[in-house]
RNA sequence: CGGGGUGUGGCUCAGUUGGCUAGAGCACCGCGUUUGGGACGCGGGGGUCGUCGGUUCGAGUCCGACCACCCCGACCA
């Protein structure tokens, strides 16, 4: 391609409110260009870079027996209520009607379109498994799109779905598309972490996301320094044992004349933070009542308890709430005689932390203003409706494999859920024939990949401050060949790389100077900078440097395609 | 949805207490000179100042509404 004719627009000056290096460098390269909010072109130059990772992709899930192949982009929203997601949905969907009034989602993600596909066959056990896949535009109503391709309204997203007799095989399948995406993101220059996750609406068991570490990243984790890593929303510890050898103590009501928050308890008694009992009130979207109980240092983690109560939503009880309808007191709720007062209809469901298995006496409100009680202990004084892990992790907090939690940050670039019967149960006759000749769901998993978010990522990870460095898999080009007034020459070599296969941007242009052709070759990042020049040819040939070392030589017309293939 | 901010040639921005024909740099076009780190000279094209309404002799500038975009939060595979 030469550069006199390539669609391929740098900037100088780009937008100085752009803080997130990979949006900034790919607009100023001419990469993508921001159409409305989340919504971007992909450039020429930038398509090519899209079009190498979905290569990769696709080889990787090609060799692992994957089978691409491609589904609607408008799913009909029946499709999504038989599963309940147009409520339950993470982002906003988009929907769109036709002239016969028709209602369609626009496609965030595809589960029910390739259940609904599997479901018109009449699948024996014999063909299973399989595993379907696609690349696809994405759309998703993002309350707010940030950072260039990080976080977009509309993205093309490799997504598969595999489907199995049971769980057994279907653990083998998600070995090997865990492997594939390791393999995947190596290939592209990426190192990724595989991090425990929320399966969030999707719903299924487990799930697990691939995190490239980075500042400017919006998922959170905690990484054991034994290997241990998961989503903050999901992260296990182990609650450190306080008092366990003390004996129980009577339980006795004493005069608090205090504040309502914590730090008050703990001033006001001269006591331990951890020996008090922290009281978090919510409602669900049932309009239950949700007490959440646990140790006075730690916090009630939103994600844990709501899977754990099986609730869709949560939100703060209001103070108003707490005193009507549950006879209780802000700042002094307890679990102690809590239930005792309720009335017909509210419905409260006590939960509590497992960390409160390490304290014994512990103090805390009384359901009545400016009293207190010492001596709490579970089983004794109150029962839990359900026990559980509700507590939010910490940096520095015991990992369950021993280690210490350390906090991170990073993109997530893909991830892995086990769905188990969660879509085949929702929709009718997504079965298959077993060896018995009974019907029996499929047991399935799905497999997401955001291109335009990888594509984000190799360059955060990959660039300086001159420009982007790509690595040889994904670069548009492996060459950019400059000419500096030798032109004849330059367009011999030109010809003489392609016909040998070289993918070679060269810059023919008259009008450029020798500095903007360096800029833009340093700011565009191919692996390869090839220069003829009058001084490199007075050297004997042709000066060619890499792009991530600078290391920079002379090499003879000869010696080029060997030095490009070294 | 809450808080903050910005809308002026394609881009980055300036534009004073309301006052002459609305500016600069970059980019673009023409001519010429240039080629080892974002060249130079001369000439040129391109703006209903986000939209609508209001105040005024007069509005880019003041007021109101709306829209778009950005940042923070909420939210979120």
């Amino acid at each position: 391609m030469k550069r006199s004719k390539y669609f391929l627009k740098t900037l100088k000056n780009v937008s100085s409110q752009e803080k997130i290096a990979s949006a900034r460098l790919l607009k100023q390269a001419g990469f993508i260009e921001e159409s409305a909010a989340g919504r971007f072109y992909f450039l020429p130059a930038g398509q090519r870079v899209q079009q190498k990772i979905m290569q990769v992709v696709k080889e990787e899930m090609d060799q692992a027996g994957a089978q691409e192949m491609v589904s609607p982009i408008l799913h009909p929203l029946e499709l999504w209520k038989e599963t309940n997601r147009t409520n339950t949905a993470g982002f906003e969907l988009m929907k769109v009607t036709d002239r016969r009034d028709a209602d369609f989602a626009l496609g965030g993600t595809a589960e029910e379109m390739f259940v609904d596909l599997v479901r018109r066959y009449k699948i024996s056990y014999r063909d299973l498994p399989f595993n379907l896949y696609q690349f696809s535009p994405k759309f998703r109503d993002e309350l707010r799109a940030r950072g260039g391709l990080l976080r977009v309204r509309e993205f093309i997203m490799k997504d598969a779905y595999s489907f199995h007799r049971d769980e057994e095989d279907f653990k083998v399948e998600y070995r090997k598309m865990s492997d594939v995406y390791t393999k995947i993101f190596n290939r592209l220059g990426l190192e990724t972490t595989i991090v425990e996750s929320d399966n969030g609406y999707i719903g299924g068991e487990y799930c697990h996301e691939f995190i490239v570490d980075s500042e400017i990243g919006e998922s959170r984790y905690f990484k054991s320094t034994k290997g241990y890593a998961a989503h903050e929303d999901v992260a296990r510890f182990k609650p450190d044992d306080k008092n366990l050898s003390e004996d129980m103590l009577e339980l006795k009501e004493v005069d608090a004349p205090r504040g309502t928050t914590m730090q008050d308890g703990v001033n006001f008694h001269k006591m331990p933070l951890w020996q008090q009992i922290k009281d978090v009130m919510f409602v669900d979207d049932r309009g239950r009542y949700i007490l959440a109980v646990i140790r006075g240092d730690y916090d009630v983690n939103e994600t844990k308890l709501k899977h754990l109560v099986k609730a869709i939503t949560l939100r703060p009880a209001t103070n108003e709430e707490i005193r009507e309808k549950l006879f209780s007191e802000p700042g002094f709720i307890s679990p102690v005689g809590i239930k005792n007062k309720l009335e017909a209809g509210v419905e409260l469901l006590v939960v509590a932390d497992s960390s409160l298995r390490t304290i014994k006496n512990a103090y805390g409100g009384s359901n009545k203003k400016n009293l207190d009680l010492f001596n709490i202990n579970i089983d004794r004084d109150f029962k839990a409706d359900i026990e559980g892990d509700i507590a939010l992790a910490a940096a520095g907090y015991e990992a369950p494999d021993g280690g210490i939690l350390e906090e991170k940050r990073g993109i997530e670039v893909g991830n892995i859920f086990q769905l188990g019967y969660h879509y085949s149960d929702k929709m009718r006759g997504a079965v298959y024939t077993d060896k018995d000749g009974t019907e029996k769901p499929f047991y399935m998993g799905c497999y997401g990949l955001g291109i335009g978010r990888t594509m984000a990522a190799i360059v955060e990870v990959w660039h300086d401050d001159k420009g982007m460095i790509w690595p040889e898999s994904v670069a548009p080009f492996s060459v950019n060949l400059i000419s500096l007034g030798e032109n004849e020459q330059a367009e011999k070599v030109y010809n003489y790389l392609l016909e040998n296969g070289v993918e070679v941007i060269f810059d023919d242009r008259d009008e450029a100077s020798a500095g903007e052709k360096f800029a833009d070759s340093d700011l565009v990042g191919c692996p390869y900078r090839v220069v003829i020049s009058r001084k490199s040819l007075e050297k004997g040939g042709y000066e060619i440097s890499k792009r991530n070392s600078g290391e920079q030589k002379i090499v003879s017309h000869g010696e080029l395609l060997k030095q490009l293939y070294e």
